[in-house]
DNA sequence: GATAGCAGTTTCCTTAAGGATAGCGCTATC
DNA sequence: GATAGCGCTATCCTTAAGGAAACTGCTATC
């Protein structure tokens, strides 16, 4: 049998295993915060006031709303779009680059259902 | 162009959904912690004690190596072994069932460094 | 007998994350 | 002119996460 310290990673080699430490702590940076993936998810229905989201997050205040807003704006996932009507209408919609948090997404779903599988047959 | 909606997550049943953000936000809760990723890589390279893998992982105390192993081991991924040698000796190792996060690491690693690259070239 | 290492635990403190509530400037509607 | 909705921000407070330092019971070594 293969030992186990060689199937969880395959790099060995210290500065690329660091490298990808770091790149598995940023990922798991930018959908940390309570409310990341709610409105993520919200906003897959199609772009959206600050209102609705809200109205579809039971529980989230508009602070909170607003700052893992403009956390996932930063990241690149949410644009803040404002139509130049009156009064002005602002609607936040996933950019193309969310699309590529999908893998991540299924990884961790699939996981996710197999382990609460494993924690309910304990 | 098919529609960011339709490509983010394939399920569009409510409970289908809910259960998918379910199991994402589990997965993403037993990996947080500041220092469950470093520890899980310490152990990797092998069974080690606890002062070994204190000196290994800088700036961690004993507080929260102590905390963040019996978290990992009530997740299945850590086992805490006592040699009953005089004195007694305690090794923790990762289990089998570690390696099955594997998939969601790679998925997060390769996110991680591809997000990384795209933040520098901003 | 004194010192040091192991495997932690305990206490106290700081920082960060999150929540409750109120309010602001704007416009639209009655 | 009053009320309500939008898109927030500001203030205050609570909870949770994390850290520093000391200490415990044990054994081994000098």
């Amino acid at each position: 049998m293969e030992k186990l310290s060689e199937r969880l990673s395959p790099e060995h080699n210290k500065t690329e295993c660091r490298r990808s430490v770091n790149a598995v702590r940023d990922a798991l940076y930018v959908l940390g915060g309570k409310w990341k993936l709610p409105i993520l998810v919200v906003l897959e229905y199609g772009p959206q006031r600050f209102t609705e989201v809200q109205r579809q997050i039971e529980g989230i205040t508009p602070k909170l709303l607003s700052k893992e807003l403009k956390e996932l704006e930063m990241n690149g996932f949410v644009t803040r779009r404002v139509q130049p009507t009156t009064p002005v209408l602002i609607e936040y919609e996933l950019t193309e680059y969310a699309t590529s948090l999908q893998g991540i997404f299924a990884a961790l779903r699939d996981w996710g259902i197999q382990h609460q599988a494993r924690v309910r047959s304990l």
